[in-house]
DNA sequence: ATTTAAATTAAACGAATGTTTAATTAATGC
DNA sequence: GCATTAATTAAACATTCGTTTAATTTAAAT
């Protein structure tokens, strides 16, 4: 859909040489960086082949090494295009308020971050995966920008929310970051396997009770209101 | 420390042929397992090689073969043998009540699980790695037999749980078995991280803070008490 | 119009992978 | 004590991997 095929059918199947459109280049980059973010989701770094990828773009393998140097160069370009837009969004909600007495937007954070994860399935997969990574070829990227405009923010928003008093005062802000982290994400990437042994289907709605459950799950849990739980 | 080299030194550098202990092969199965265990939650499977493993283990690669038949066999005994420990002190934890009117032990679940990850840090890395997979050597054991008894029997659990009025009675056991298993795995796969954006170090009074934290989050939330969460 | 540069392919390369084989040594059974 | 079987190694095997090269076709520049 994207990506017009200028002559005589597909891109499959050509004589080398320098193909006839003049936008081509362009499209065989974002192809690669598509097909490279659906099997990197899918499969390990490892276990996606660059011919695989190539073949999921249908393009030549040598590609990749044309556009982006090599399997690395490429991973590293579909990450920072595939996380940079949602870092970008996040960053804008957690800096909004200029001045300190303005609510902290907790609730809007949560609920947009489930929302893109929702409308963007791989994106839950690829963050868990370069979690769950101990070294790769976006490991120090990931560390040193995105995880602190993700997870390195919420502290601080957590303690402004806790002065505000929308959280409560015990809360240790980096535990909560944790928690909050863990109801966002994990859902997304348990999904598949909750579909065969919890029953549940990917609807819209599906999703919207779930943004609504995990909301209140972080405000207040899913015990009794008086909170009758004093043993323990 | 489990196997003992019985004579002249380690077992590194041996001619081939028979050793001369008689517990040798049970050792080499033993070491293999406890090699494939590490490397499988370090790396992913594609990316663990079996010489890799095979060094770890301070044997040849070829022992795999004979020990194991494949690759898949490693891996399928290694994660049953990992993780069958756990399923079966979950299951005693969640068939124990004789009588319905018995309290379901969410608590015990919840601290025991977590204790658990504590204590052997491969656990939650394996069964991310697992959730995370499309496909794999294990992939239909997992869902037929380990995630029907952990996860699973969540939504019992709830449901008898909302039944004698421990967690409120407008509360989707499905969904509040996905809140629960976010709260409980997620925070160990993301300590690496944590460690290094969120600057908390993983030492035993960290983990008993973690344990209680998530406990009460689970039943009471980030929120203040008296819910003036009113908005929405 | 001719030359030069860009974009692409097919084919080959070396390294690493999972696996098999043949040789070798010790334990076991008779 | 001898033959057989079990457990182990080193080496080779076929395949797949990421990458490079050379050829080829078109676009762009002069």
């Amino acid at each position: 859909m994207s990506r017009t095929a200028k002559k005589s059918g597909t891109r499959a199947r050509r004589r080398p040489g320098r193909p006839e459109g003049t936008a081509h280049r362009e499209a065989v980059r974002v192809d690669l960086l598509r097909a490279a973010r659906e099997l990197f989701a899918k499969r390990d770094f490892t276990a996606a082949s660059v011919r695989e990828i190539a073949a999921a773009a249908r393009v030549n393998p040598a590609m990749i090494h044309y556009h982006f140097g090599d399997k690395d160069g490429l991973y590293r370009a579909m990450l920072e295009d595939t996380l940079g837009p949602m870092m970008r969004r996040l960053q804008a909600l957690t800096e909004e308020p200029g001045n300190a007495r303005e609510a902290v937007p907790l609730r809007e954070v949560l609920a947009g971050v489930m929302t893109t994860f929702a409308r963007e399935p791989w994106l839950a997969r690829l963050i868990v995966r370069e979690v769950l990574a101990e070294a790769g070829p976006f490991r120090e990227t990931f560390i040193r920008e995105i995880a602190p405009r993700a997870g390195g923010r919420l502290p601080k928003l957590l303690r402004r929310a806790i002065e505000q008093g929308q959280v409560r005062a015990d809360l240790d802000p980096t535990l909560g970051t944790l928690s909050f982290m863990s109801l966002v994400v994990f859902p997304f990437i348990a999904l598949p396997i909750a579909e065969k042994v919890l029953g549940i289907r990917m609807t819209d709605a599906f999703v919207e009770r779930l943004i609504d459950h995990s909301t209140r799950m972080f405000y207040e849990g899913a015990g009794q209101k008086q909170s009758r739980n004093a043993s323990r």
